[in-house]
DNA sequence: TTTTCAAGTATTTTCGAAATTCGTATGCTT
DNA sequence: AAGCATACGAATTTCGAAAATACTTGAAAA
């Protein structure tokens, strides 16, 4: 069921993106057209206009005219994705301190409260749960959000999805996560008060998060590039 | 004529894209399928594929299911996107300067003497020709190309397009330009010398740019947002 | 054995017709 | 007159067949 107002092929767009975002369609994956086409119950068209978005997205990799795949991965991306984001997040973060109001506040609270209530819902596992992911998503989006910089707050919401396909990725294999609670309760409380640890601590929190991944589960990211899996 | 191994719809993107820098389809402008089926002589899936990849690099608009227009323009936007580019620029020449080599430094050499040569060649109205436009882009990006960085790499050449759109479509009515040629040797300069000065340089060059561009043709970039321009 | 070529199959790319949606004009009701 | 519903024309969106391209297989030549 289409969303009114829009059209099918954009909503194909979002789920197919979410689908490569949760690892559903593997890195370095073929992507063939008659098995999207069942999966998606949508035309050939129809999903090329999808296709075309999540290529410029950096999520898919034409091949000239044999096709596409998912993006593969490999340690050396997710480090410069995190170099990127460290610069991205720390610029916006500065901002935000800069020019957030009241409201911009009161977003942060009930973002990061929202999160850690599930957080102690869910007990040990809740780095495997979707919808945490979703509430991290949606705090960490709250810290910058007064950042008024549309260009630079866009990049860096594709930024922070591509590195969270990495972590996503490793948590169906992690037995254990660093605890984070602290982390993003220093990170808050800094912004908060306009302090400008927060820009190193929001620094470190990416940086180890991608420290820990390469560390635990970066045989899983072996480039994908010349990938052979070819299910779709 | 298309590019061997290489799809139609690539093509038609290019070119596209090209039209949409250029400003030979103007900011805010809608674009209605019929006219640009005869402009590009290609059939409407194909056309939905390049349109749906300028969508997000930012340069067309989709709106629901009332078609596309080309992104408008504004001050607001200009201004964002300079801000971001000095983020960016700073950044990248700031790591080129560390791991560049002797084939970076050659680069830079050999780009800057082809477009000081032509601009001498052309006199006056130089930066009038899109070939002056094409070694100046050149030149701006050997600074930075040892940068080492894909992903910082591709956000800074999109923003140096979408930037350079605000001042292709000023450079028609503009009667003199700033000479800008002093500024680019002491950039070279600098950044030759692995001088850290070359990123004040750098940023002092953008943004008097932009400060240039909205003070002689700041009534050009009036929101074309809710634009009326109906042709194609 | 290895290479080259050719024919056949699988897959992708492109096309334009058909279905859907939007915008507008017209008539009806309050 | 203003508001609302309806119907018509214009534009976009979606579809699957047809064309183009890539891949595979196998046989002939080096």
């Amino acid at each position: 069921m289409k969303t009114k107002g829009e059209t099918l092929g954009n909503d194909v767009l979002q789920r197919m993106r979410e689908d490569v975002l949760s690892c559903a369609l593997e890195p370095g994956m073929k992507l063939r057209f008659e098995t999207l086409r069942q999966r998606y119950d949508v035309s050939f068209s129809t999903l090329r206009e999808a296709l075309a978005r999540l290529v410029a997205e950096g999520l898919v990799v034409a091949e000239g005219q044999r096709g596409f795949k998912v993006a593969p991965v490999s340690i050396a991306d997710l480090e410069d994705l995190t170099d990127a984001r460290v610069l991205l997040e720390r610029e916006l973060l500065r901002r935000a301190m800069i020019n957030g109001d009241d409201a911009w506040e009161a977003n942060i609270l009930a973002s990061y409260h929202k999160m850690d209530r599930l957080q102690a819902r869910l007990g040990e596992e809740y780095y495997k749960v979707a919808e945490w992911s979703a509430l991290h998503a949606a705090f960490h989006e709250s810290l910058v959000q007064a950042g008024h910089s549309p260009v630079l707050l866009e990049m860096r919401a594709k930024l922070f999805d591509r590195a969270n396909r990495y972590r996503r990725m490793s948590s169906q294999f992690r037995k254990k996560w660093r605890p984070k609670e602290i982390e993003h309760k220093a990170i808050m409380d800094a912004t908060l008060d306009r302090d400008a640890k927060a820009l190193d601590l929001i620094e470190r929190h990416i940086r180890e998060t991608t420290e820990n991944l390469v560390e635990f589960a970066g045989h899983l990211f072996e480039d994908t590039s010349a990938s052979t899996s070819t299910a779709a």
